[in-house]
DNA sequence: ACAAGGTGTCATCTT
DNA sequence: TGAAGATGACACCTT
């Protein structure tokens, strides 16, 4: 924050006019009026020596003309709930002996039936057997609530539906649904290259679901009944609908229960052997094939959206995602930290010799890569900016030119590459030149301008035959502005020293010298500079990383994101397929209830409730609607 | 001519 | 308190 305030302050730049400050009063910039512009020496560093034991920019004056060089210019959800069972409960009286419950006050009480659900039960695993590892919801009457069949006409809302099934309530939030998917989508075609989006869109080879299914991209999914008859195939698979007590509940055999009269058991299990079981998540009447009490058929809200062959497809997706961008973006990424970057961070590419190893000391392992926060990998960078960096240019005191040229020799760098790369598109051309791989720190723009006006590097041909003269020329050139500086004010040691020396042998090594004031500011400005270009180069390697890492982190979210969409959709498919189970129980159980005088109840007139205690109870459509209507109010009181 | 990216430098703040 | 490091901002350069 405060940086942001400071940049107010150089919004125009520390733009030299408006850095004033102690440069202004001391005087030692001047700011050259806008009649000079595009000029770097608009503001230019003037190291006069104007005593400067303190380091403090006061001191600084214009810079005589030490370097003739240097050109002149101033410096400067879901809802599961029991509840309606027990509301329910309220109304029901409960059987002594067998702990049935039936409606206490009903009309037409005779009519009230009571189902064992044993019976039940066994009436089902005729032609349903159950399998034994299916989980289920202990609480029936929820899942029975859960049915969706939202989309069927109001006309048609009185069938053979669970008396919890409303046409308003559906368990899911179907906007949200579409969503979900619609973001899977969009991440499958964010993430993956268009053979794999041609899969969404398609039916997966062999895949039975979907054979006679085939989308298009903008067209919402259609409910296929067939779709479930094949996937389904009657309700042979995992359907442990009732837990072991419930159906170790005594049976009922009392006259507080209607006859279960199969009188129809044959044509019921042809029927239900081959039965579309999607047509069973839907009310009966909607059947017309089907007696009144069976073959039941309504849009389902979530087959649009959770349909077999679109889940399968999202799995593919995210599998493409998973599978396939995961080797590839993660050694790319890699590849990233290692080039891109080309600064990487890793001391072990740090020189082994270094100029400046009187403080490589402080080298330490670290690894950018292994840093996934900025902030260890802003400190190991830190840690070994020095030795990794200490041999950064400024060597250009030619009294140890030669000594310099082979420290240079040996080992560097880990940014030599990269350094080259900016400053040199030829490597090749450095590489015929060794002693100036280090050159390639420095900037042209640092050069004197007379330097700039040949910056040009010399031909091929020039350098071969290139006298020593020239090379010294050529060498001269690179130098950068204050090793110009350094050598014109005849500074006894190099400006890597001046640079890399630890505070201690810095100043004892300015104590072994008799120094002007101005040698001493231009040394001290000469150290400051060279610091805080390392520093400004380890800053722009952490922003890197940190950017990589980031990256890397919205990488690994996105994945994580898709894992748990496809999650999601495995767990809605599953629950459907339970939904799809309960209906197909209680249509069952429905149509083979007989009255006193064996005809089969009305579906518009009746409806089976599931009660708390696993009992099934008949009761008139009325009060099951009056119980669904007050079960559905209580969800949105609470979403309220 | 212009944009983008790299680099050096300064001012300022933080450690 | 001073040294050193960190960082935003700017100018300049190269591509």
């Amino acid at each position: 924050m405060t940086r942001l305030d400071r940049s107010s302050h150089s919004g125009g730049g520390h733009a030299k006019g408006s850095r004033p400050l102690n440069s202004l009063l001391a005087g030692h910039r001047v700011a050259q009026p806008p009649s000079a512009p595009g000029s770097r020496a608009s503001v230019q560093d003037i190291d006069l020596g104007a005593g400067r034991e303190i380091f403090d920019y006061s001191h600084r004056q214009k810079e005589q003309d030490v370097d003739k060089d240097v050109r002149d210019g101033a410096e400067q959800e879901d809802t599961w709930s029991g509840e309606g069972a027990e509301a329910l409960a309220r109304n029901l009286l409960v059987d002594g002996e067998t702990g049935e419950s039936f409606p206490a006050q009903v009309p037409g009480g005779e009519d009230q039936t009571a189902l064992s659900l044993e019976e039940c039960l066994r009436l089902l695993e005729a032609t349903c057997p159950f399998g034994e590892n299916a989980e289920f919801p202990a609480d029936i009457s929820s899942i029975t609530e859960a049915v969706p069949s939202e989309s069927e006409p109001p006309g048609l809302q009185n069938n053979l539906l669970s008396p919890l099934l409303t046409g308003t309530e559906s368990p899911f939030d179907l906007e949200q649904q579409w969503q979900d998917l619609m973001s899977i989508m969009e991440m499958q075609a964010m993430e993956v290259n268009t053979s794999t989006s041609e899969i969404l869109y398609s039916a997966p080879p062999g895949d039975p679901l979907s054979t006679n299914y085939s989308l298009a991209p903008n067209t919402p999914i259609n409910q296929n009944v067939s779709l479930h008859q094949a996937s389904l195939g009657g309700c042979s698979q995992d359907f442990s609908l009732f837990s072991p007590e419930a159906e170790s509940l005594p049976v009922a055999g009392s006259s507080t229960l209607l006859p279960l009269v199969p009188s129809n058991s044959t044509s019921l299990n042809s029927t239900f052997g081959s039965t579309n079981l999607a047509g069973l998540f839907f009310p009966p009447q909607l059947n017309g094939t089907a007696n009144d009490t069976a073959g039941p058929e309504l849009p389902d809200p979530l087959g649009g959206l959770l349909d077999e062959a679109m889940l399968d497809e999202i799995s593919l997706m995210d599998l493409a995602i998973e599978e396939g961008f995961n080797p590839v973006q993660a050694s790319q990424l890699e590849e990233e930290f290692d080039s891109d970057s080309g600064l990487s961070l890793d001391s072990s590419h740090s020189p082994s010799s270094l100029s400046g190893s009187e403080g490589s000391s402080s080298s330490s392992s670290s690894s950018s890569s292994s840093s996934s926060s900025s902030s260890s990998s802003a400190s190991s960078s830190a840690s070994s900016s020095f030795s990794e960096e200490g041999a950064v240019g400024y060597s250009s005191d030619s009294e140890t030119l030669d000594l310099e040229e082979a420290e240079g020799a040996v080992g560097y760098q880990p940014e030599y590459s990269k350094f080259c790369r900016m400053s040199y598109q030829d490597p090749s051309q450095l590489s015929c030149l060794p002693y100036l791989e280090h050159v390639g720190h420095n900037h042209t723009y640092n050069m004197a301008p007379s330097a700039l006006d040949s910056a040009d590097l010399p031909p091929p041909g020039a350098l071969k035959k290139g006298s020593k003269e020239k090379q010294a020329d050529f060498l001269d050139k690179q130098m950068s502005r204050d090793e110009h500086r350094a050598r014109a004010m005849k500074i006894p040691f190099t400006n890597d020293k001046i640079i890399n020396l630890p505070v201690e042998e810095f100043n004892e090594l300015l104590s072994k010298y008799q120094l002007s004031e101005a040698q001493l500011s231009l040394i001290r400005d000469i150290r400051r500079r060279g610091k805080n270009k390392m520093a400004a180069q380890n800053c722009r390697k952490r922003k890197l990383d940190t950017i990589l890492n980031l990256e890397r982190d919205v990488e690994d979210l996105q994945r994580d994101k898709a894992r748990l969409l496809r999650e999601k959709v495995e767990f809605l498919r599953s629950l459907r397929q339970m939904k799809q189970k309960v209906q197909s129980l209680y249509q069952e159980v429905f149509g083979r209830l007989r009255d006193e005088n064996g005809r089969p109840y009305s579906p518009s007139q009746y409806a089976l409730q599931y009660a708390g205690d696993g009992s099934v109870l008949l009761i008139p459509r009325t009060l099951a609607d009056q119980q669904a209507r007050r079960q559905e109010r209580k969800p949105k009181d609470r979403r309220k």
